[in-house]
DNA sequence: TGTGCCTGACTGACTGGTCAGTCAGCTTGT
DNA sequence: ACAAGCTGACTGACCAGTCAGTCAGGCACA
């Protein structure tokens, strides 16, 4: 199962320009040239260019959930957990940025009807993690009772925005700053009172 | 000052099409199809593609932050004027959702890299209302102390993200309900305890 | 070791289709 | 007759995807 020398420098080419550029205005010859091969070669490893599209995008996708969710599974304390997964949330958006601005220019579906649904899938398992821990959280009369599935996508939708401006460097506060004001808004925001 | 007849039907006629398939899988022809005039005339009100696109983007986002802005000088308190924002905030993507998308498409600008300076300005404004009201609370002791950026930054986020949804039928909860929870977790996340 | 055959990974010139933008001419009103 | 408003056939640029051809390196046989 060994990935081909080629092909990783093609994905890796790819990841640089269509986040640079954007689905559109990326071109097939731009990244063949970028990974220094033919452009024939591009499609030796790739039907087309909505497949290495979708190939960068799922593949982190997959990781970053996957991740998540070994970690969640590992912290039982629902307060801890979320504190886990803000920290590790703004943490990978950081790291990736290239990858993460490419999904998010993606931005609402419905143009890339067909193979969407696994993208939608993952946001979903991803959104899921949050919903559990909020949810003990509340059985166990930690936070305050609230309607578990908005609140976590309010979250998720404020960590993207923040962590997009922090990459941006639209935000001079520190990585390390920001986790914490997070960490205090929603917890102060969920949390019952006199906790 | 009058706009012609034609100019509107295809302002209206551009926002359909334009979110549905996104910028680049809009064609002109289509867009003079929908409004139901020829495609030269399309040229004869709007110099190209991306200037259309353009006077719609600008002129929606102009109208948001203006009326903001009207709401936000009208309320001296703090708390309710945040209440004010959100609760406008949900019901103008409710609203225009077409545009909101078209808005969201263009997700990470930087392709569009001449003329978007604007549309950032517009962010910056519509943000800055919040900072303030954020700001003020703080100073007159009613919200603990918090980086008001950050806060405000997510806080939209949170909103643009549960709107969106909301928006594509993916949330149930009714959108009163939905205003409600955020404003409570919002609330309680900035309040200075024992309020 | 040398030679000739083979294979398949790789290339890039080419094709076919698409579409933004143009402009010669039409229509309607005065 | 003229002008203003409008039209849609046309052009040229662009680009995804193809495929005929190249060539490095592996293998067999002497």
């Amino acid at each position: 199962m060994e990935i081909p020398e080629k092909k990783q420098r093609i994905l890796q080419a790819a990841v640089e320009v269509f986040s640079e550029n954007g689905f559109h205005q990326t071109t097939i010859d731009q990244i063949a040239e970028r990974a220094g091969v033919g452009k024939g070669t591009v499609y030796l490893y790739f039907e087309s260019k909505q497949n290495l599209f979708y190939a960068i995008i799922q593949g982190g996708l997959a990781l970053v959930v996957r991740g998540a969710t070994m970690l969640a599974q590992a912290e039982p304390n629902p307060k801890q957990r979320i504190a886990l997964l803000i920290e590790r949330h703004l943490a990978i958006m950081l790291k990736h940025v290239r990858r993460m601005k490419m999904i998010m220019q993606q931005g609402v579906p419905q143009q890339m009807h067909d193979l969407l649904p696994e993208m939608r899938q993952h946001g979903k398992e991803y959104q899921a993690l949050y919903v559990a821990a909020l949810e003990e959280g509340i059985s166990q009369g930690l936070f305050r009772p609230h309607d578990s599935n908005i609140v976590a996508i309010a979250l998720i939708g404020g960590l993207n925005q923040v962590g997009m401006q922090l990459a941006e460097h639209e935000i001079t506060t520190s990585v390390a700053d920001c986790q914490q004001q997070l960490m205090q808004l929603i917890l102060a925001g969920i949390e019952k009172e006199g906790n």
